[in-house]
DNA sequence: GTCTATAATGAGATAGAC
DNA sequence: GTCTATCTCATTATAGAC
């Protein structure tokens, strides 16, 4: 990928995730890349393109955090804590989403192909929590009570809930306490 | 309220909540209201102020439900089941979300006194939650191992961020799922 | 209270020179 | 690959007639 191609991508999901995907404009990525409205449409010809490209790297990034938050961890546990402090960083000081969570608000502006590779997006990591607790409960280090399957989604949903409260909030304390009913569920030793 | 007033206030709800504060236009609005662009300014000057408005009754109207709800239920467990059908019921058929959930999305784009008035209704629904966990945990019909200020946060993200999971998917079963582990801590009898 | 008409601005997108 | 220039359309908002 190109430099500039690279840089506008950049600039992309940033605002993406601060602004949503209606609330940015050509505009304001020429003007922080310092080229030209016409230069984006010849790396992007329309916006969709754009949106597309930021949420293709996106997924594919979020998909080789998990498995270097799996070759890192022992336990079970320590990835599931991992992931938390995954979604945490997306959050920043508390102004940003991870871009799933910003794209599910947007998805009735959004093209198709959007809206798919979200939904894939997500249940990607619902998949990636249910085997981590399932490794989490053979090895001690989770308590799983219901069915993984399950409960990975309520997971999911507190991840994201908890970052939408921090921005509402413009607090991260409201991210640690959402969170912290998950991290209770981790044995510690 | 006068009447026209008001639909203009319920057809903005309706759009904030399905497109965001973001996507919809006064001529949205217009259209389905069948007047013009121009007699929406006479009711509402600036966008802020029709925001705010539906923002201020939507308030408002969780309070007089969540009351409703107490009165309904003799149980805590039963007050907590009310809250999760109540969020349920606000997602629609996957399309909508509670307006909470939908402008803590939008939280960049609106003017300040909305991002205040959104922390307070936040705070507001947390707060009836603590209190429903403790009276559950009186009279034994829901579990609550933790704090339960900081448990309603959590429920309150779970309840969130299950919407914006079945809106991605464009399928209610995933709020169910997403929920279901706050309605297995209730205990029926 | 609603209308027509019209700003004034910004959006996404295209053509064609360099 | 980037630029200037322009197009077309939608946006919020205002002025003033009815």
């Amino acid at each position: 990928m190109s430099d500039t191609r690279e840089t506008l991508v950049n600039l992309a999901e940033n605002a993406m995730r601060t602004r949503g995907y209606g609330g940015f404009s050509y505009a304001d990525i020429a003007r922080d890349a310092g080229i030209r409205k016409a230069s984006i449409h010849h790396h992007f010809p329309t916006k969709a393109d754009l949106g597309l490209a930021v949420l293709d790297r996106y997924a594919d990034q979020v998909s080789r955090q998990l498995d270097a938050i799996d070759q890192q961890s022992r336990l079970g546990g320590q990835a599931l804590l991992g992931a938390i402090e995954m979604y945490r960083a997306a959050t920043g000081s508390g102004q940003a989403l991870c871009l799933c969570t910003a794209l599910a608000g947007d998805s009735e502006l959004v093209c198709d192909d959007m809206r798919e590779m979200l939904a894939r997006a997500n249940s990607m990591v619902a998949q990636w929590i249910e085997q981590t607790l399932l490794k989490g409960r053979r090895d001690m280090s989770i308590a799983v009570s219901g069915d993984p399957a399950i409960e990975a989604v309520a997971i999911l949903a507190q991840l994201q809930g908890a970052q939408l409260l921090a921005r509402a909030a413009g607090d991260m304390d409201q991210f640690d306490r959402a969170v912290s009913t998950i991290a209770a569920r981790v044995s510690r030793r």
